[in-house]
DNA sequence: ATGAAAGCGCTAACAA
DNA sequence: TTGTTAGCGCTTTCAT
């Protein structure tokens, strides 16, 4: 049956019914008789002919297209969302539109073309966007919703969850341990999240009548993490504790610190990560972390867009979730404490 | 300029001139004074006017869509292939279609649904296709390519690695070492990339006198991994090596064995995975594998697809590239060979 | 170089 | 229930 294009025009003639009949056929809530849908099928099946989704979305007005855009799928966490937020949407019939953040900061060019492609919404995988760039898909009335990533220019929903109290909680543990020489190691300068995350810490550290001993800087990536490390370890003074923005980078630091400095984690080092990535819970790694509810920030994410999508659901919504520590074998001990008993 | 749906008609109204004009504007190629395309390009902006997509795709029938079918993205090595390829693929104006296999083997819904949306050709990761659902593609003529599996129904074109000779290595390799209860870790059963590591791994195991110790399956996941190399561990007489049919399953093995059976890789059990992602490089793991040439594959694959779609390549290919060993720490030094100076 | 007109394949009124 | 008709927004002849 092999045929360049068959229309339904081609299946109509072959069955003996009107062009119309056959539309209806394909449509599950039309009403058409079982006998005419019968022979319809029947055509079509022969002719091999299946319904063009482009003239169909094109006088609906409705793509059933949804773009989903992401930086970089390096860190498993974000691929982890995109299977499950596509697999949702797929699920809803929805076709996914995949869109890569260019390497350098030209992201016009990227929302233009979401907005040709007259998808139905956008969901955004920590893709930092500007205030006019935010205007731009607004403007359109396409929905989006972005997930670990504020933007200030309102009217655009946001999923994330509490940095700034897992950047505080990081301090505290690591403060309570007693340690001294406490560094921080950032994600992306220009992201809220990491941002956030620092501010917490910070503010942590202070409270503990601490300042961070020393920062470097690692993109939220392996590789750039572990220069960061290498800097961090060969200064005069190495630290005693790190905090990194995500838990790919505070696996790249401990990997360095082991085998590269020789330095024991915990013993020497204690490390802290972010985001409870399937890997930081690997007995090799054992990272103590803040996690992430990446399931629920999923179901958050995925149903507001649909709602906005379906209209149902017009303003916008920012929704934070809590984040829950994790401690593991990264952060060594506490410091011993008085005995619960009496006092030796 | 908030306004629902703008088209080139509204454009054509505000600059004075028809619809056609507009039109041709907007296409690169067509001829069209600059006077013309400036009057047109201003009512444009002004208007917040985007061509759409759709109602082009209809007339010129070509979507300049892309599907991309992936299984899961669990497994790094598949995240990398589909960013890599996606971002070509965006670079040459492209748009990517995303598509998950669902749990079960119910594909031919996917199948349908990708036809249905008329893209212009389908990438294809990991996917195991019978010759009915490859025909299905086919007799639409749209050009299918696959990564990392073979199908048996010609027509299709297949970019994979020489998974023979890697499994033939790793025998070769585990028994050079001197070792004797090599067990074998599975993949997919299904799959054909580990049906033919297998061969190739019992045929280098034969080619030494030896035969498989144990085997278990994984599935190339790593949960799963982790139980089969329990079962393997629990037996009377555990392995002194591990061929896993991919490395995020030999990373796992490794995992237990260290961490939960407390014994040494590799001065206990040498582990050898299969393609070398950027993970077993890590210093924890430093993992003997067999390099698949992921660049190169995804070069292949992706020009493979645009020849076809241009019509420039219509007989199918089957590329199998060289697989490269990489040997690291976690398989142990080669037993003492008679030394090269006089013998002792 | 430009405009008028004819569709691309489909859905959705409207009649019958 | 069915067929007829009128577009969806655009590209592309064909005249001018």
């Amino acid at each position: 049956m092999k045929r360049k294009s068959v229309t339904s025009r081609d299946v109509a003639r072959l069955a003996g019914v009107s062009q119309s009949a056959v539309s209806r056929s394909f449509s599950p809530t039309a009403k058409v008789s079982e006998k005419t849908r019968k022979k319809v099928m029947e055509a079509a099946r022969e002719l091999g002919y299946r319904p063009n989704t482009i003239a169909r979305s094109l006088i609906t007005r409705s793509s059933r297209t949804i773009a989903v855009v992401t930086y970089s799928l390096e860190n498993p966490f974000y691929s982890f969302v995109l299977e499950k937020a596509s697999r949702f949407f797929q699920e809803q019939g929805y076709h996914l539109l995949l869109f890569f953040a260019p390497p350098g900061r030209d992201f016009d060019a990227v929302i233009d073309d979401i907005i040709k492609s007259q998808v139905e919404g956008v969901l955004m995988l920590a893709i930092t966007i500007d205030s006019s760039q935010a205007k731009a898909v607004a403007d359109f009335d396409i929905p989006v919703v972005i997930i670990n990533r504020t933007v200030n220019h309102a009217g655009i929903s946001q999923v994330g969850s509490d940095n700034y109290r897992g950047g505080y909680w990081a301090a505290s543990h690591l403060a309570t341990l007693g340690l001294s020489r406490i560094a921080f190691l950032a994600g992306l300068v220009d992201s809220s999240t990491s941002g956030q995350r620092q501010e917490g810490f910070f503010d942590g550290l202070e409270e503990h009548g601490l300042t961070c001993h020393a920062m470097d800087v690692g993109n939220y990536r392996y590789d750039d993490a572990c220069f960061a490390t290498r800097r961090l370890f060969s200064a005069h003074v190495v630290p005693d504790g790190i905090f990194a923005a995500n838990d790919l980078m505070a696996i790249a630091a401990m990997e360095i610190i082991r085998h590269e400095f020789n330095l024991s984690v915990p013993d020497d080092v204690s490390v802290i990560g972010f985001d409870d990535m399937p890997m930081a819970a690997w007995p090799s790694h054992s990272l103590t972390t803040l996690r992430q509810p990446v399931d629920e920030m999923i179901m958050k994410a995925t149903e507001l867009l649909l709602a906005q999508i379906h209209g149902s659901q017009t303003e916008p919504q920012y929704i934070k979730l809590p984040v829950a520590p994790m401690v593991r074998r990264s952060t060594r001990r506490p410091a011993r404490r008085s005995p619960p008993g009496p006092v030796a």
